[in-house]
DNA sequence: GTCTATAGAATGATAGAC
DNA sequence: GTCTATCATTCTATAGAC
């Protein structure tokens, strides 16, 4: 009786984990209103009270997807630091950023519906962690800017079009693979995209690509 | 009683149109599922069994917003010209895309909830009138690439880019204006934006911007 | 054409047995 | 911890009076 709590010790995580799996290809795919706590499950291979055993409400699961995604979007947001050379600085931050759409397509999907319905759950994430990240780099890209070592632009307005594009290939998928004559991209298309995004963005601001294109 | 018919000639598509309006802000800010006809009866301003007698389903509302906001895009669609100057060409596009953001993010928002969950509705559309229209300035763009006018990138590419751009302006317009300390942009915001956005997409592909950046 | 009242279906959440 | 049965609510759509 008393080493029953030393049994399966990630079982919970692994199960919990499991139905944030489940929850993201669903939230992204039908909404948060348009999934089904019933649709979920099912995906998951559970059933429906077993969810709400481990996740108490729909939001609650909801509000731990968005997070998850939110956390991805940071890990690649320490790519780029004002002792770097801008060039290699933005084309790795580009090319994480593109990997994370082809590796998270559904997470960046849930966070966008979030966003386009006006943050009801994130907002406060926007305030804090959102606008401080984007404060520091915006303050990063202009001294690049003051130092003469790229064009004049407002730094926000470039990220801006580097979250845009990026994600375009994610929240767009659908759309990008019709145009694609119905075919998912490959990984020469990834490739392909990834250079020709670096190659605007980059010589957009001044900066000439050479050989060296900050892969990791 | 037989002249009946002639009275208030255009009402029914007055208020088909003030039904539309409501539908393409509930549904922009709630989603299909989210979006109750209730909500879209309240916000026009007419019992909900009304709105049943113009638009029999919810679905048959939706999708005539959404074919609205396809013939939005379309509009902007024929702003250049194999004939033009790419420079020009481009910078047109990138106004008018700029301009519709501004005016209409709610069918902006619409659109990409639509793409985002599948186009189970507008999937047609998609594969014919989209599909034609990328086509043929595909073919424009490549022009100009082969007779050495612009670097060579893909052209889809410089599409996607265009796209995701502009667009992020209205579909994200809850995130800008949150790192925008809360405000919404103002006329010089907006303004700023088209420029750097026209700056940096002209400049990546090898267009000096002078002083004709192809306004109207 | 308009609107009240309601039917009929779907869904989030829980009670309670195991 | 797990799962069946079910409650309570919400929403689309319509019947039928005016």
């Amino acid at each position: 009786m008393t080493n029953g709590n030393f049994k399966k010790p990630s079982t919970r995580n692994q199960k919990k984990q499991a139905i944030l799996d489940a929850a993201e290809k669903i939230f992204a795919e039908y909404g948060f209103k348009g999934a089904t706590t019933q649709m979920i499950a099912d995906f998951a291979g559970i059933p429906k009270a077993n969810l709400h055993y481990y996740f108490p409400t729909k939001e609650a699961l909801y509000s731990q997807v968005v997070q998850n995604i939110f956390d991805i979007w940071l890990e690649a947001a320490d790519s780029f630091d004002q002792n770097m050379d801008p060039a290699i600085a933005l084309a790795s931050y580009i090319n994480k950023k593109m990997e994370i759409s082809r590796a998270h397509p559904n997470g960046s999907k849930v966070w966008a519906n979030e966003v386009m319905h006006g943050a009801p759950i994130i907002q406060d994430y926007l305030e804090t962690t959102l606008k401080e990240w984007t404060t520091s780099r915006e303050a990063v890209i202009q001294s690049w800017i003051d130092e003469g070592r790229m064009d004049k632009i407002d730094p926000k307005h470039l990220l801006y079009m580097i979250w845009a594009t990026t994600q375009h290939y994610a929240d767009f998928v659908h759309q990008v693979q019709t145009l694609n004559d119905g075919q998912p991209f490959d990984d020469g298309a990834w490739q392909a995209a990834t250079r020709d995004v670096k190659k605007i963005i980059l010589a957009g601001v001044g900066l000439q690509t050479g050989g060296d294109d900050g892969d990791h």
